[in-house]
DNA sequence: GTGAAAGCGCTAACAT
DNA sequence: ATGTTAGCGCTTTCAC
């Protein structure tokens, strides 16, 4: 027994299709008795409008297609719970597709939802992708007319809305703020070396000493993989320097900065002073708890859907494409000295 | 501009659709020449197929819907992994949707779902729902032929395929750890009370407890919703009785005992050995490490999503509702004794 | 080789 | 008050 249709109803009572319809839509050219009796028997036999066929109809599926690179990172988790909460609220459903990080499976899963299944797209890059600088999957869409919005990691390649941290200025004034407690030796950890966050970020923080009369040194910079020890490439750094100051780019990653530098007997805040990126969970119950830039994951999501449905919704408004900036703030916590 | 459809190539060629149906899906029955040059038209103009046209035809959309409580508990998170990872390989798309523990999203959100938006549904219930016990929203999914599958916070009220964890048993045993190691005292603070998961885990303690010649003290039981404060909850049972051991239900629950533990001045583990569930990203950083038991998250959802595309996929197999439970393990970590 | 006809499930405009 | 027609975009017979 598959689903039932109104063709179904129809043939049940002898009549035709469109008077089930209007039946079951309560419409008042159909009598009463009548619709009553296909009401109610629509009712019993579990009867729903099938959406595909009105999504044919109407040229809409009410989804949104959201690509992240990582659902196991906390920033993502907030971006997709705002998401989330926006688009229910405006009646949308979201389809969550994760790029784990891959060019491939992020293309492939953008050319799925290129075809009518979803009416826009939210996007965060994957590391592979903005390495590699092709942008075809996104451009294909973009020029399939369907609304897109890019977040966090972005591309200058696409012609979209965008919503982004201020990532060049959060670097800068972090890395201003070390100095400010007093650090002369500032590492800068980066786990996303090749994604333009983590671009920016290197050039905010490279400023920040520039413009301050510090020496940039490249030795201070470590760009970690995911297979790379970074236990082993922190000890070096911390061999050849006398380190005072650390930031991390991401939670795990700033974590991770917090035991090595204990295991090896240093005093935080007291040696060096720790301040990782990403407000998420960890940062608060490790001790000492970390000094963090909260990028207000939650927000962004919000606003990236809010910028989408505005553009679903008026399609014609030809409205110019926004870059929406948000501003990081930092949460002072136990890892960072107090201010001299 | 809108998108491109057959009808206007076919009006570009002036040919008939079939024929460029035909052309772009390369068939022998086409000229070359003419093949060749609707290919190219196709090409050039993005031409895709509209999927919800073959979903309609096909009567299928390849997308499941998944529906959690709460996407910032890392459990979810985890399962949401496994079945993405599962849901991909073999070709679907996830529509994911959260709850919010409330019944009246869930239910809004499912009769949404209701209606040929998925081929099948994963669904853990909320915890109102699961208080309430009213499943007319499930019920009418399973009546309306559609699969589902029903992980961690289940329902007997609900036929259907289920994966659960053995939560009676890895209470029951995580209780006789604390009695291995030496614990007299165990109180158990649970903040989903309400859930059937939260109940089945009071009862494994309980009968851990009785059938090992504990007391059972109700007193020891912690019930402790959102808005509670838990630090005063604790410190009453604190004040009361001498702990050595406490059972947490979830992770964050696990680390704000520890801190509040801590913070009194208790030694961990020397005075009180702490072990919550679900290993997720905080309990392994925390000092001391947590023990955990361990859910393992990835697996239920690769093994709900596996379950529910094989029923997709073999509609008339007129297989029995299959439960499967996924057995816990204890990771042991600095917050428990070491065995006697 | 190409096209006409039918149908997926539904709705809207237009008869009767 | 009910039915006919047409169409959303596509595929699949089946004719020519």
């Amino acid at each position: 027994m598959n689903k039932i249709t109104l063709k179904d109803i129809a043939k049940h009572f002898g009549v035709s299709i469109p008077t089930v319809s209007k039946a079951v839509h309560d419409s008042y050219e159909i009598s009463r008795g009548l619709k009553e009796r296909i009401q109610k028997y629509a009712k019993e036999n579990h009867y729903k409008p099938n959406k595909l066929a009105l999504n044919l109809i109407n040229k809409s599926t009410r989804a949104i297609g959201v690509l992240v690179p990582n659902i196991l990172n906390y920033f993502f988790v907030q971006v997709l719970y705002g998401i989330e909460k926006v688009a229910h609220e405006k009646g949308y459903n979201i389809i969550s597709c994760i790029s784990d990080e891959s060019f491939e499976k992020e293309s492939k899963t953008l050319a799925i939802l290129d075809s009518g299944t979803v009416d826009g797209l939210i996007v965060s890059l994957s590391e592979e992708t903005q390495l590699k600088g092709k942008m075809e999957a996104l451009n294909e869409i973009t020029s399939n007319q369907i609304p897109l919005v890019l977040f966090d990691r972005v591309s200058d390649l696409i012609a979209c809305d965008k919503v982004v941290v201020d990532d060049f200025e959060a670097a800068y004034k972090t890395t201003r703020y070390f100095m400010d407690i007093g650090c002369k030796n500032i590492a800068f950890v980066s786990p996303i070396g090749n994604s333009s966050v983590g671009i920016l970020r290197h050039e905010g923080y490279r400023k920040a000493l520039t413009d301050n009369g510090y020496d940039y040194d490249a030795k201070m910079v470590i760009n970690c993989g995911p297979k790379d020890d970074l236990d082993l490439l922190m000890a070096f750094v911390l061999a050849e320097k006398k380190i005072d100051g650390i930031l991390g780019l991401d939670e795990i990653t700033a974590v991770k900065i917090l035991q090595i530098v204990k295991s090896k007997g240093y005093e935080v805040p007291g040696d060096i002073s720790i301040i990782g990126f990403t407000n998420g969970q960890l940062s608060k119950y490790v001790s000492p708890s970390l000094t963090m830039v909260s990028q207000h994951g939650k927000y962004i999501g919000e606003s990236a859907a809010k910028l989408l449905i505005h553009r679903i919704e008026n399609p014609n408004a030809d409205l110019p494409f926004e870059t929406k900036v948000v501003k990081t703030s930092l949460i002072v916590r136990e890892s960072t000295k107090k201010t001299e």
